[in-house]
DNA sequence: TACTACATCTCGCAT
DNA sequence: ATGCGAGGTGTAGTA
């Protein structure tokens, strides 16, 4: 594509606002977080219309250099090429990239306010342990949930019959070493803020790595085995009617 | 664009695995680590030579659904629209993409072996710490530097000239309760594997949030506020003299 | 703004 | 394949 074409339908992108998205082969340097610089080849470049920019290499799904939304763009001329300046200024980032040869190009207004459903997620795991605290005990009784105290983010919180305070901490995967010391972290500090050394941990999730069980047992912590609802709900029809109602 | 000239593109493009891209409007249906709906809406649709598939809103960073490296990819026709189904069979995830109207599109094989070099990641932290132990102790000497043990992975590793084991944790950034936590997971570990109480844990960041300051001093832990290099060369001309060398 | 933790995290590396 | 931790992580939620 010519030169004085790209200039041109980049700036009418840019002032209405537009997606914008090209083929071209490009140079990269970044400057902010770190230092990058990634040589000549061809890559896909995304500019979207909140000035989120990304360049996309031919394979691998993340994106290989990019800026945030809110990211400033300048397009101009340079020693026979293109220079395409980005800049991030919250971060100091700054994205340059060196365009050599611009091979397609599309811009267009896309209208879009739709924000996606999801369930299956954390929060799901522990509403369902708040609605069947038998999974944790037969005589836990949850008292909160999702709870931000000075503690931190307690998944599950509550107590059992016999005067002991339980911390649930829920993982959507294989539980690792990280999520037991995530947990210890959580009752150490309920015991020091309650003054009292009756706080058992509980973790649960679907697996747990055997270093982590190792350290789980060390600390007197217990793990259970639960299935977060939507996969529940597809391998385990039994399990569904229990979490999801 | 038309329905059937589209259906060519799509399976040219897939059987000579070029990069393909097109606007449009659709609907989203997504299952396996999760269960998600988005409905329609314009976006971007990126399909990669090797099966990467992402979609786009016109706003905001991150796809709002994709596909990892290796999806299988189907085009049909569904009810009067287009079905676009993705699969990812090592994790059971399904992507399915009903499309009611294509906007634009582009395709191309794309040409690109580069990598991108970068400097100023944990790695060059504790090759500059590895350098100048100083900046964590007078008589501190560095034994071991980005090793995996069992113990786990240990950034620097050395002892001090009283007889001390010296585990020294980087962060490039702010370190918060998550690194002081790992940090006395190791620091346990050592001690429990080389049977000995005379270890020393060091975080070493350019920045320590007040909560994790404090948890790191129950711990007798220390902190030492290390700039990684690439910023020092930017930041403090003394500092790069020291740690590109 | 600072702080915390989730994420369909992704990715690389080592076992 | 699994385990583990980094990431230019991004993003949301809260104090």
């Amino acid at each position: 594509m010519d030169r004085a074409d790209f200039i041109e339908q980049f700036e009418q992108a840019r002032a209405a606002r537009e997606m914008l998205v090209f083929f071209c082969s490009c140079e990269i340097n970044y400057s902010g977080r770190a230092e990058a610089h990634l040589p000549k080849g061809d890559r896909l470049i995304v500019i979207k219309q909140d000035g989120v920019f990304l360049i996309h290499q031919p394979e691998k799904g993340n994106p290989i250099n990019y800026l945030k939304s809110g990211a400033e763009l300048a397009l101009e001329k340079f020693e026979g090429h293109l220079l395409l300046k980005g800049k991030y200024l919250p971060n100091k980032e700054f994205l340059d990239v060196e365009i050599y040869t611009i091979y397609d190009l599309l811009r267009r207004k896309l209208e879009d306010g739709q924000q996606q459903t999801l369930m299956g997620n954390e929060a799901d795991m522990s509403d369902a342990i708040r609605d069947n605290p038998a999974m944790i005990a037969r005589d836990f009784k949850p008292v909160s949930r999702e709870e931000h105290t000075k503690v931190g983010f307690l998944d599950v919180f509550g107590h059992d019959g016999k005067g002991n305070l339980v911390v649930v901490e829920c993982k959507r995967y294989t539980a690792g070493l990280s999520a037991v010391s995530q947990l210890h972290r959580y009752v150490a500090k309920i015991k020091q803020l309650k003054g009292t050394n009756k706080v058992k941990g509980v973790l649960a999730s679907p697996k747990i790595t055997s270093n982590a069980e190792e350290m789980l047992k060390s600390y007197g912590f217990e793990w259970r085995h639960v299935i977060p609802p939507h996969r529940a709900a597809r391998h385990d029809k039994k399990q569904q009617s229990l979490t999801n109602f």
